[in-house]
DNA sequence: AGATGCGGGTATC
DNA sequence: GATACCCGCATCT
């Protein structure tokens, strides 16, 4: 039996030593530079070698590597000098920068199990993990003790098709079972890939809750596989049933050969006025004429190139030509008829119009697959299994439960970020002043980015794998109990804006979208402020369900690497707190810990420099939709057409997709006017989900464009076309 | 058939 | 307003 085991340790598979929040990277002199600017490099070699050299003349420490944080929606991303080699196994917060050359981050590959979200924001692709296909009881290979970790297939309809079918052990009477990932607060891991100006960015958010999933080749030969399988036995039954037909045509052919001797009538059972019996008889009669037989084997035989599914033998050898039209259609013809085709049957066999006349849709060989379908609808929630200490426990239960314990050793820190002992990381808790995370029942000081590694938690993980599943017991809504209670990652986060997740407002990046200050152009504080600022990390519960507010504010010192969440058991759902609760958790405290959330990245403040802002003349006027203005704000270069930008074509305000028709209205009108006082582009940019996403931007940015002179003389501009308009209508009636 | 990306739309908070 | 997710479509292999 080939199928996909795999060896899982909890305790290894997230330590991989650099792949584990790996933001580590080589910068050249400038730490950022703005998507805007130039590319950072180009090919890996002799430019990135350049760059290094550049580096080298201007900085007496050039060489030395720097460690650089940032975010995938910052306006600002590293100017790295070394792209990051691929990693098909990222685990953990984690970012790497690879070159476009890379076909694998070109392609946005991963060896988890990704399927696209759409997370309205053409720039940056979302992207979710699927989790593993594992066996319902659990099996282990007899000979190694692996399990069955098998590859989701990304597409919806193929993964329901995965679900429930049996086992691949073919000693085992399981089934497979989708193990969801909720390695991102209960949600999905998430990577974010960006294209910007030759470099490809990605950025991964969680640590992967489950175990790997086969890769990719090894599923696709696996399924390639399973095809020629089915297409085999398909033959074989398409072989069969294709004798079976033949008999019985014989039968029927001779009791209509004696029908028809005794019978002047000629009865069809054609439609009226639709009688194909002069195309068929020829075949019908064939049978009896052995004179004929030949061609109208290789009539039959041809025949199969028509029905793709019917796998028939190619040769006559093989396959004697038999009669199928008396299975189809009972027909009966006249002996006039059969002197008629008679002559037609005169013809060469090569010459013949040989024509698809059979149709085997009606033939058990075309019977739907129903081993594929049955799986439909199949979940792993509520199920029994028989396992080691979790008895008569739904396996969902038992997962979590056991994955949550596992996690509890395996932090979900970025350990680049946050874990001690490394020097670069110190730099960086001492440039951002982060002492020190609280957690506050009331909430915190927002902060810019405060939120992105924290997903939004208004619902609970679909353990479906996004196939419309229930998560029975967790969900808050309807549920008077608090223990199902979600609660926000933060009590901070309904004021940030991950952007990854927002159409082109998550373009605004930077500053701009600091909730610490309005999108007023003049409030906005200055940089050396923004890196100043004392700011405060932010601490939420690593897992779902989030505690209740607490009580305490909660000191969490950045060198402690994991610590545990002081909610009380009582706070968790009973369910998860199982009667076995998990080994190596203290039944006093959660088993689940504080993590503290990624914060913003001070150097965005210093790095965003006024001359990034400037906006050329080509930009002002720049055709394009008004989105794309601000596309080009952030990168004037303009890139290829690639996934991420197909919209090379002028802004066309017929076209439908710019239509105004909702909430798109707005976003769509090109901006007219998209510069401020200092001739800086307003980001002018909208949702373009037609939900109740943010729309209003567009009005923003034309109002805080326009000075107080311009909008002066704006206005007057529109009294003197109104007056003149009105003028001219009174004129021309007189 | 499935992978992949895009995007309209909904449910939920 | 923000987020996760569903679903259909198009394109490509
Ligand atoms: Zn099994
Ligand atoms: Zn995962």
């Amino acid at each position: 039996m080939c199928f996909f085991y795999s060896s899982f340790d909890f305790s290894t598979d997230h330590f991989e030593g650099d792949l584990y929040g790996s933001v580590k990277m080589t910068l050249t002199d400038n730490s950022k530079y703005p998507v805007s600017s130039q590319p950072p490099l180009g090919p890996v070699g002799s430019q990135a070698n350049a760059a290094v050299s550049v580096a080298a003349g201007t900085h007496a420490n050039a060489n030395k590597e720097a460690v650089h944080h940032w975010d995938i929606n910052d306006s600002m991303l590293p100017m790295v000098s070394r792209f990051d080699a691929f990693q098909e196994w990222p685990n953990g917060h984690c970012r790497f920068v690879y070159s476009v050359e890379l076909d694998e981050a070109r392609r946005h590959a991963s060896g988890w199990a990704m399927r696209n979200t759409n997370n309205h924001n053409v720039h940056i692709l979302k992207k979710s993990c699927l989790g593993v296909l594992v066996c319902s009881l659990d099996c282990s290979a007899p000979d190694t003790g692996d399990k069955v970790h098998l590859r989701p297939a990304i597409c919806d309809k193929a993964r329901r098709k995965q679900i429930g079918k049996p086992c691949p052990n073919s000693k085992c009477a399981g089934h497979l079972e989708l193990l969801s990932c909720r390695g991102h607060c209960g949600y999905p891991v998430t990577h974010f890939w960006r294209h910007v100006s030759g470099a490809i960015y990605f950025q991964a958010k969680g640590v992967h809750d489950h175990p790997r999933p086969e890769v990719k080749a090894s599923a696709e030969a696996r399924r390639q596989h399973q095809n020629s399988k089915q297409q085999k036995r398909l033959q074989a039954r398409a072989y069969q049933s294709k004798r079976r037909g033949r008999q019985l045509s014989a039968e029927r052919t001779a009791k209509r050969q004696r029908v028809s001797q005794t019978s002047s009538a000629v009865l069809c059972s054609c439609p009226p006025f639709e009688c194909t019996c002069s195309q068929r008889a020829n075949s019908a009669s064939s049978v009896t004429s052995g004179q004929f037989q030949s061609w109208v084997e290789a009539a039959t035989d041809n025949s199969d190139s028509y029905m793709p599914n019917s796998y028939m033998p190619a040769t006559s050898e093989s396959m004697p030509a038999y009669n199928q039209n008396t299975v189809m259609n009972e027909c009966r013809v006249s002996p006039s008829m059969k002197t008629e085709m008679s002559d037609s049957k005169q013809l060469p066999v090569g010459s013949y119009p040989i024509q698809p006349r059979f149709k085997v849709t009606h033939s058990p060989i075309r019977t739907p697959l129903t081993s594929l379908s049955r799986s439909v609808g199949h979940t792993n929630l509520n199920r029994n299994f028989d396992l080691d200490y979790s008895d008569k426990i739904p396996v969902e239960e038992w997962t979590i439960t056991k994955r949550r314990s596992q996690c509890e050793f395996e932090s979900h820190f970025d350990r680049s970020v946050y874990s001690p002992g490394k020097q670069q990381d110190s730099m960086f808790y001492r440039n951002r002043q982060v002492t020190y995370s609280t957690i506050y029942s009331g909430g915190l000081p927002s902060l810019p980015y405060d939120s992105y590694n924290t997903p939004q938690q208004h619902r609970p993980p679909s353990d479906g794998f996004n196939l419309g599943t229930s998560w029975p017991g967790r969900h808050p809504r309807g549920s008077p109990s608090m223990e199902y209670s979600w609660e926000h990652c933060s009590s901070t986060s309904s004021s940030s804006k991950p952007m990854e997740n927002r159409d082109l407002t998550g373009r605004q990046g930077g500053y701009r979208d600091s909730s610490s200050w309005s999108s007023d152009h003049e409030s906005r504080p200055s940089p050396i402020a923004a890196a100043t600022r004392t700011t405060l990390g932010d601490v939420c519960c690593s897992f779902p369900p989030k505690h209740t507010p607490l009580r305490e504010p909660i000191k969490m010192d950045i060198h402690d690497d994991v610590k545990p969440c002081p909610a009380v058991l009582d706070n968790y759902p009973s369910k998860t707190r199982l009667s076995n609760p998990p080994d190596r958790v203290p039944s006093s405290v959660s088993p689940c810990f504080l993590e503290l959330k990624s914060s913003t990245n001070v150097l965005k403040g210093v790095s965003d420099s006024e001359t990034n802002l400037n906006m050329t003349d080509s930009d002002r006027h720049d055709s394009r939709k008004s989105d794309y203005h601000w596309l080009r704000f952030q990168e004037p270069i303009t890139p290829t057409p690639t996934s991420f930008d197909r919209d090379p074509f002028p802004f066309d305000p017929m076209h439908t997709n710019n239509s105004t028709k909702g909430p798109r209205a707005e976003m769509q009108i090109p901006c007219m006017q998209n510069c401020d006082y200092d001739a800086n582009l307003i980001p002018v940019y909208g949702d373009q989900a037609g939900s109740s996403t943010t729309n209003g931007y567009l009005s923003v940015a034309i109002c805080s464009s326009l000075s107080p002179a311009s909008l002066f003389s704006l206005s007057l501009s529109l009294y003197l076309s109104l007056f003149i308009s009105i003028y001219l209508s009174i004129y021309l009636s007189i």
